[in-house]
DNA sequence: GCAACATTAGGACGTTCGTCCCAATTCGTC
DNA sequence: GACGAATTGGGACGAACGTCCTAATGTTGC
């Protein structure tokens, strides 16, 4: 096999085994056997295992870029798009709640590692973040764009946190609706002032 | 030193290191050189990690416990009692920029371990969960008091998840305000009929 | 079919981990 | 101050880890 392949492979299992297991409880032969190459092979990939991590989280950010590209293209309108978001949640419902929120808990677990590559994987989170603003600025809230992108964002890791410590299915659809409602307050008016001031 | 002493102190410092490296990141090197006894020693009071996990659990809902019984002493109001939890996140705000929620983070890294203690550690949420859904019910909410705590409790969740990525105060307390908002308009009513609706 | 290169398998290395044992020390009691 | 119990320190144990090396195998171009 070329060894683009099998390190795109590498990669991908690795990409996998993080969420499911976390990075640090995550060892090589874990990989190695996901992938069906020997431990010693691994070498000639990558030289550490930080460099597998900096991989995972390049393959994760184009990923998401091109999760909300597609986005873009099915839903015109920005109410449509954000709803695309809040509906990760549903999309993804069981292995939120095996594994929790694929970025949330990697940013968590680096944080306590105090990873030197904590600040990328958080660039995870800046990515959501400026394409909500983005799409808060289109529905007209160009002041507070960044605020309700950071407040949607918030009630998303929250969700996801709880929905993974109680397993709780309902609760997640619940929430998803409650944020639908909440954004059906802020999406057709492209006028500030006529915006929902409870936030 | 008397056994009750030491252990007391091995739980608090692995309480302490748990939260800031996490569980496993943790040895037994790590807690013994804390609490500046030998690694040795440490058999003789706890004989296996699993077991120094279980004390940090129990000694976090004890301190959880007394921490919502003063709430209840302190304020006079459920409100006021609510209010209280929602600025835990003040209150603690550097740290949580550090580490994280600690009930969130612990629960979090227990499910990617499969942990046979997850369950235990979830039950600092439902602590949390109980309490507020009580506050609710006396606030007159008697039917969407679950909903309600469940919703205030992955709010901050929320708010911990990205303050601890982004490290932005000014997000905490833009959220923790509201927080408070929309705990506003629950806040006064013992009538359900009169309650917001937006959730 | 051979030479140059790309890719692989297997294992050695030093370290750290959780666990466990035991001899030494300290403490409480008479 | 002696004696048994409680507590401690130091270190052994095998396993697993990240890292690294090297010989073997596979692939490609001539």
């Amino acid at each position: 096999m070329s060894a683009k392949a099998t390190r795109t492979q590498i990669v991908h299992e690795a990409d996998r085994l993080f969420y499911e297991q976390g990075f640090e409880h995550t060892s090589f032969s874990d990989i190695a056997d996901a992938v069906g190459i020997s431990r010693g092979n691994f070498y000639y990939h990558f030289k550490s295992k930080d460099e597998i991590l900096d991989a995972v989280i390049g393959l994760r950010l184009a990923k998401t870029r091109k999760m909300l590209e597609d986005w873009e293209a099915e839903g015109a309108h920005p109410a449509d798009r954000i709803r695309s978001f809040i509906r990760i949640l549903m999309t993804n419902q069981s292995k939120i709640m095996r594994y929790g929120c694929p970025v949330g808990t990697l940013c968590a677990e680096l944080a306590k590692l105090d990873h030197a590559m904590q600040d990328d994987a958080a660039g995870l989170f800046t990515l959501f973040r400026t394409w909500l603003v983005g799409q808060f600025e289109a529905l007209g809230h160009r002041e507070e764009a960044d605020r309700l992108a950071m407040h949607l964002l918030a009630r998303s890791q929250g969700v996801a946190s709880l929905a993974n410590a109680f397993g709780d299915a309902d609760f997640i659809e619940r929430e998803v609706d409650a944020m639908c409602g909440w954004l059906a307050g802020y999406g057709q008016s492209g006028d500030t002032q006529n915006a929902p001031g409870h936030h």
